[in-house]
DNA sequence: CATTAAATAT
DNA sequence: GATATTTAAT
């Protein structure tokens, strides 16, 4: 029963089941003058998180081959609907992209995309499907439907998938004040100059790299720069990303609004790196949206 | 340790 | 110049 799947790409630690660890949206901020840096496909260099959702194991293993051919890809592949779903839930921010099959046994694509939709708003999802119909069928389903492939998927198709995740935030960027949204034509990627030095909203499109903060920041190191960083590494700020601060939602939630201080918070998220003065001024930040409330 | 205000960096 | 995040002070 082995097909022979196994055997053409098996050692290639194809990540098929999620080993949960670092669901950290941080990156190194670099100091000023990474001003006139080019975000193209290649520049990208933020990490976009794939769910692969289908039944059909072959196609995981081919899906998940194809994106491992993009640096910029990290994607997890598990097989149906509810198990697709059941992951986002546990792990409600760390997908940037669902790709989901349409039609398979049990949770359907349809189904599966409806209550990401619900659940998770601002998810972009893709539906991928050899059968024309069941895209018409989708496209009726809802005003949001993300976007759609057939089946067979090309190199191609892949590569610029990272762009439309781009797109679905630059969509989304409405919450923060005053955020001028500019249409992003498919022909300027140029245009988007996303890189270490925007304080822009959109998350993902954004250069994430470091994907785990070590504790070895310290700040008597004056001109003693350990790694990489083309100038002097300064302080590590971190980036509340939506990803980031929906984990922190999450935990204030679970924990209760009355218990929810910067330290259990801290201990709840279980960020590495992230320090409970990096919560508490969060926290700071997110109380007048609370007062608010109140009054 | 929590909260708040001031200081920087982006 | 405004915000986002850090640092210092309470």
């Amino acid at each position: 029963m082995d097909t022979d799947v196994s055997s053409s790409c098996s050692s290639n630690s194809n990540s098929l089941i999620v080993d949960n660890n670092d669901f950290i949206d941080m990156r190194v901020a670099s100091s000023s003058s990474t001003k006139g840096t080019k975000s193209t496909a290649k520049e990208f260099q933020g990490v976009v998180r794939i769910l692969l959702v289908d039944y059909d194991l072959v196609f995981l293993h081919v899906m998940l081959r194809m994106f491992k051919m993009f640096n910029y890809y990290e994607a997890v592949g598990v097989r149906g609907g509810s198990a697709g779903l059941k992951l986002l839930r546990e792990k409600p921010c760390y997908f940037d992209l669902v790709m989901t099959a349409v039609y398979m046994p049990g949770m359907s694509g349809h189904e599966l995309f409806r209550r990401i939709k619900e659940e998770f708003i601002t998810l972009p999802v893709i539906l991928v499907s050899s059968d024309v119909d069941s895209i018409k069928a989708s496209k009726g389903m809802s005003n949001v439907v993300g976007h759609f492939l057939h089946k067979p998927i090309t190199c191609s198709d892949v590569e610029k998938m990272w762009q439309y995740v781009h797109k679905s935030k630059v969509d989304h960027v409405d919450k923060q004040t005053g955020s001028s949204v500019e249409q992003d034509s498919p022909h300027n990627q140029e245009k988007n100059r996303n890189i270490s030095g925007s304080t822009s909203s959109d998350d993902e499109g954004n250069s994430r790299v470091e994907s785990r903060k070590r504790k070895e920041s310290q700040k008597g190191q004056p001109s003693d720069n350990k790694r990489n960083s083309t100038r002097t590494n300064k302080t590590q700020r971190v980036v509340w990303t939506e990803r980031l601060h929906t984990h922190f939602l999450n935990a204030i939630e679970s924990l209760g609004v009355d218990y929810a201080v910067p330290k259990k918070i801290l201990e709840f998220m279980k960020v590495p790196g992230l320090t409970r003065e990096n919560v508490a001024s969060h926290l700071q930040v997110l109380l007048p949206t609370y007062t608010f409330h109140f009054w």
